[in-house]
RNA sequence: GUGCGUUUAGCUCAGCUGGAUAGAGCGUUUGGCUACGGACCAAAAGGUCGGGGGUUCGAAUCCUCUAACGCACGCCA
């Protein structure tokens, strides 16, 4: 239809190409005003008249297309009324030759990987780590609907010398039993434990660093101990990603790299990048603007950058990936920049492909997340308390419907994951117990509940033919329905071109606020056949993109609820 | 100190490459179940878009200065 218009204007305006005028179109702010306008400012300088005046000439020589129920100028602007049976035909008929509709109909042939979630071992997993691990599985369910191979990397926090700190800390006060019984728990309970003691004798940091130092090298004793925190977080982890219903495809984590580093320290010394400062390796970055990149420390232990770079180097060779992106906070802007400018002065061009996803920090109404201080909320606290929040709903509402635990489970963790992804990634999170339980409005049982209701008359409907009469839908409620079916595929396309899982949800909430006024507004169980047919075949497209959004964001619809 | 990010209604936020009277949800006030699910729908009130200057026919949007808050700045990740 946008099409059409840029035609027919195209035909009357030489100064522009019809790809420019496509730009131009619009939609106007007000369905009054029309379904598609067109300013006339650009013009104005070529025709050297008022903008009002050409629309009015402009008006004059299209009123009669055939696709149009009206044309009018509202000042410099021309609006275009189209015909409102042809508009809603053009939209079922496109979604119905869809296959995938606001996806890709084949495959692109081209990588992603996605590196989220990413928490480190012997460590709880809290509500930090529960939004770069729903952002990034959002975010590649988005590329896979896109057309796109995407590889879901777990890049675990396993290597490093906080395992040194550990492993002093186990033997000083920890006990095998007690690890065995608690779990995490206890590894980080002797883990702040030894940030007490370590601000008191600094000398126990020391010996962290040996350890570390010894894990490097192939130390029996610290690397079985190491396994062993390793195997109990991994499977804590497992349990949440269970309940999120989040599967990764690799969980090579840092620790996998330590014998495939050495080889790129030699590649960044033969490229003549490294220099020595202050007894560590490092990369002059003072030219782009930027502190110095340490790929190795005093002792010659390894760093974080030094993991990144060689996984990235490892990931290009094994997955042949076209980008690669890595979800984390914010504050480690500085540090993807420093080591993604050192891939870049290693000569692989692929250096422009690595990008850095960034969302906002998570604090607490109380200050900073801080497990010393005993401010934070882990994972499964947080969905646990919403998936029982949300059985106490449906004992009151709902109580005869089947599978009650296994909807409370969907419809929980959906609210999670829904404020979640509501907002751009980049602002800040105060978390809330009133707000993240909150099912009213802009969430997702809300979403969810517009499912359920267009799955309950359908249900209540019964058999229903294919045959849609486009005379039925040209009221002002049912089209504007229509114009929201419509705009699903530039919602998925902008939310992959900028990473932006926000605009799927808020998507999400727009169909399904304009379907509960559909709902509301226009009886869908009705007698007439033609009424009834055309109808429950809306609802059910519409049910069906609910759905198909939701999935994106990773977030489940019940039939009842 | 330097750099990055944020600032839009009481609160939480949308606002696409600059375009028509700046939009939602929550909260507040009010109305709507003898219709298909009230986790719903409708209406009202509520804004000098942090502040100054500039570019433009036109700025929440672009440039510049400035303020507040947050974050990062070498041997943690």
């Amino acid at each position: 239809m946008k099409n059409k218009v840029a035609e027919l204007i195209s035909a009357q305006v030489e100064s522009l190409s019809k790809e420019e005028i496509l730009s131009l179109i619009e939609i106007p702010p007000k369905t009054e005003m029309g379904d598609f306008a067109f300013p006339c400012f650009k013009l104005a300088k070529t025709y050297r008249k008022a903008p009002q005046a050409i629309a009015a000439e402009l008006k004059e020589k299209m009123e009669n297309a055939s696709f149009l129920s009206k044309v009018e100028c509202l000042g410099p602007y021309l609006n275009f009324y189209v015909n409102k049976q042809e508009m809603a035909r053009q939209i079922v008929e496109n979604y119905k030759n869809c296959k995938n509709y606001g996806g890709a109909e084949e495959k692109n042939s081209k990588t992603i990987c996605i590196d989220y979630s990413s928490p480190n071992v012997a460590k709880n997993f809290h509500v930090g780590h529960l939004r770069t691990t729903i952002i990034g599985n959002s975010l590649n369910n988005i590329y896979r609907k896109s057309g796109y191979d995407v590889v879901r990397i777990n890049h675990l926090g396993d290597w490093g010398t906080q395992f040194g700190k550990l492993i002093v800390a186990y033997k000083r006060w920890g006990s095998q039993q007690a690890v065995e019984n608690e779990g995490i728990s206890e590894l980080m309970r002797i883990y702040v434990k030894f940030h007490e003691e370590a601000e008191k004798d600094d000398s126990l940091n020391d010996e962290a660093r040996s350890w570390f130092t010894k894990m490097e090298h192939g130390d029996e004793e610290a690397l079985s101990i190491w396994r062993w925190f390793r195997e109990i977080s991994l499977k804590e982890f497992m349990s949440v990603y269970k309940m999120l219903d989040i599967d990764f495809d690799s969980y090579d984590g840092e620790s996998f790299y330590n014998d495939k580093m050495a080889a790129v320290i030699e590649e960044l010394k033969e490229k003549g990048l490294i220099k020595v400062s202050e007894g560590a390796q490092i990369i002059d970055l003072e030219e782009y603007g930027m502190p110095p990149c340490l790929i190795t420390k005093k002792d010659g232990s390894s760093l974080y950058a030094t993991r990144d770079i060689t996984a990235a180097l490892y990931r290009k060779n094994t997955y042949h990936f076209d980008k690669c992106l890595y979800v984390t906070g914010l504050e480690q802007k500085l540090h993807f920049a420093q080591w993604f400018k050192v891939i870049e002065l290693m000569g692989y061009d692929w250096a422009k492909d690595l990008y850095h996803v960034p969302y906002g920090l998570v604090s607490l109404k109380g200050g900073k997340l801080s497990t010393r201080k005993g401010n934070i909320i882990y994972a499964e606290d947080i969905l646990n308390e919403s998936i029982q929040k949300t059985r106490s709903i449906i004992e009151e509402k709902n109580p005869d419907i089947s599978d009650k635990e296994e909807v409370s489970r969907e419809v929980g963790i959906g609210a999670i994951i829904f404020n979640d992804l509501y907002n751009q990634r980049i602002k800040d999170v105060v978390f809330d117990w009133d707000k993240i339980l909150n099912f009213d409005g802009e969430t997702g049982p809300y979403v969810q509940y517009t499912y359920a209701r267009a799955a309950s008359v359908l249900r209540k409907i019964g058999d229903k033919t294919d045959e849609i009469d486009y005379n039925v839908l040209t009221d002002d409620t049912s089209m504007a329905l229509i114009k929201e079916i419509e705009r699903y595929p530039q919602a998925v396309k902008d939310a992959a071109d900028r990473m932006e899982p926000y605009i799927i949800s808020r998507y999400a909430v727009a169909l399904a606020q304009a379907f509960n006024k559909f709902y509301h507004d226009c009886q869908i169980n009705v007698l007439e056949d033609n009424i009834r047919n055309t109808r429950a075949n809306i609802v059910e497209i519409v049910k069906n993109i609910i759905k198909d959004a939701l999935s994106l964001l990773g977030i489940k619809c019940p039939e009842q609820m």
